[in-house]
RNA sequence: GUGGCCGUAGCUCAGUUGGUCAGAGCGCCGGGUUGUGAUCCCGGAGGCCGCGGGUUCGAACCCCGUCGGUCACCCCA
């Protein structure tokens, strides 16, 4: 293989993201940004890499994520480190090293690495957003946070999704759960997929979301979670339901939905894109995880969140032709066959006086600067060329829409196309 | 990590049973006489057919490997 195949690509399952993409990116954020501080999260920043002890002991040992997905590295220092597979856990590890007052809530943007076969959908380096909210147990906060994802969803013009919701319980019934689980499965062990045949013991949870027809058969009757729950736990869930019902965020209860986290407690849930053909269709999903602060050395403090993918989102949209961003047009281009002088000058006025402006280079044919011009959708073309230079004047031309062409002295055009644009619609398309 | 399919100009793709098969559309660049774009007309640049090896007189077309993509599984955003 030649070194420039070899160098000139990105590395397997990363991408790119150019303009005019990256403007959607951008667009997606300040939505998102604006939409959670609405709601009183506050945007954190923390490292795209920690001590991988922070994802073992949150995630889990026995998960896919940590077991065989993290891209763990050493440092020159001889420290084990691990690029974040995903957000919660590092959002955490901030917030039992910093101590913020509670309640404490927090949104992010953030890159997050897991090393999988890429597909469509699923990249080893994706993007998500999410937000944390530690201290309240209180299960109107599990709506605000689940209701939050599911209007941003909609803001964005997406409708083509479900959202599935469940309750892990928590220490004081999950054992006991288990025990009837297991014993319910061992019953019909000949019945299982050979693969949870051999974990029933170790996590029989993860047989409920198989997908091959015999497990699906075999735990057709099994007894679900949310009929087995404390009754504090029940109470908790019986609130969030309400509260879903009371903001009407349409969900389903699927007593299937195991989410592959060590530290989920109690509600969790997913979002689904039905507009996506693929199997990669999960948009978003999360769930309360009380103990994991705990488990990260801190106090016993309780916690919500959820992430959802960027990549997804946008595919998802794509999908359902929303959500489509228009990429930014200069206000004004210039065009210059007078040696270049103006081009220069004019542009800088433009943007010191705050206007975009833009224009071409290499000092090409008016024609081939007139359809940069064009392309660029700027919506007034500057013209200067021997004529106007001659006379210390600048043609002022609209490009899109009516109105006709001017002529104004240099000094006046930084104000002239100020106010050319005062009086343009604002949607250039429309016209 | 396992298996199926795929990999031709910037993009979307044609390329008959291996022998003018290196092409089209879009895009890009230039031109259509004297300074005005998006239409139209003409012309041009651009590809060692992902990469490496093999079979053959000869391969974009066959075989192997490799890289990448894609689909399913696994798992998840």
């Amino acid at each position: 293989m030649s070194d420039k195949t070899l160098v000139a690509r990105a590395p397997s399952g990363t991408h790119d993201v150019l303009w005019p993409e990256s403007t959607r990116w951008e667009s997606l954020l300040a939505l998102f940004a604006v939409h959670v501080e609405r709601a009183g999260y506050g945007l954190a920043h923390t490292p795209i890499f920690e001590d991988v002890k922070v994802f073992r002991r949150g995630i889990g040992e026995g998960s896919d994520v940590v077991g065989k997905e993290m891209y763990e590295f050493e440092d020159r220092g001889g420290r084990t480190l691990a690029l974040r597979p995903e957000g919660t856990a590092p959002m955490v590890r901030a917030f039992v090293q910093h101590r913020p007052p509670l309640p404490w809530k927090a949104w992010y943007a953030t890159p997050a690495f897991r090393y999988e076969r890429p597909q469509a959908g699923r990249y080893r380096q994706h993007h998500q957003l999410g937000v944390e909210a530690l201290g309240p147990s209180d299960a109107d906060l599990d709506v605000e946070v689940v209701a939050l994802a599911d209007t941003f969803f909609r803001s964005l013009g997406l409708a083509a999704f479900t959202l599935r919701i469940n309750s892990m319980g928590d220490d004081s019934c999950r054992p006991a759960y288990l025990e009837l689980l297991t014993a319910y499965l061992a019953e019909r062990r000949d019945q299982l997929c050979d693969e949870h045949r051999d974990r029933l013991e170790a996590n029989p949870l993860r047989a409920l979301d198989c997908k091959r027809d015999a497990c699906r058969a075999a735990t057709d009757g099994a007894p679900g979670f949310a009929e087995h729950l404390c009754d504090e736990c029940d109470a908790h869930f019986a609130r969030v339901r309400q509260g879903l019902d009371a903001q009407q965020v349409p969900y389903v209860l699927d007593h299937r939905l195991v989410r592959g986290f060590d530290y989920y407690t109690r509600t969790t849930f997913e979002f689904a894109s039905a507009a996506l053909e693929s199997a990669q269709n999960g948009i978003g999903g999360g769930g309360r995880y009380d103990g994991l602060v705990e488990m990260l050395g801190g106090p016993p403090t309780p916690g919500i969140g959820f992430g959802m993918g960027i990549e997804r989102i946008l595919l998802a949209c794509d999908a359902e032709g929303v959500f489509a961003v228009d990429p930014a047009r200069p206000d004004a281009f210039v065009v210059d066959t007078a040696g270049g002088d103006h081009a220069r000058d004019l542009t800088a006025a433009l943007r010191a006086a705050g206007m975009s402006a833009d224009r071409a280079y290499d000092d090409r044919s008016m024609k081939a600067q007139f359809k940069a011009a064009d392309k660029s959708g700027a919506a007034w073309v500057l013209i200067v060329g021997p004529d106007e230079a001659a006379s210390g004047t600048v043609s002022l031309r609209p490009l899109r829409g009516t109105g006709d062409q001017s002529t104004v002295p240099v000094a006046e055009v930084v104000d002239a196309v100020r106010a050319a644009i005062r009086d343009t619609p604002a949607d250039p398309s429309a016209l």
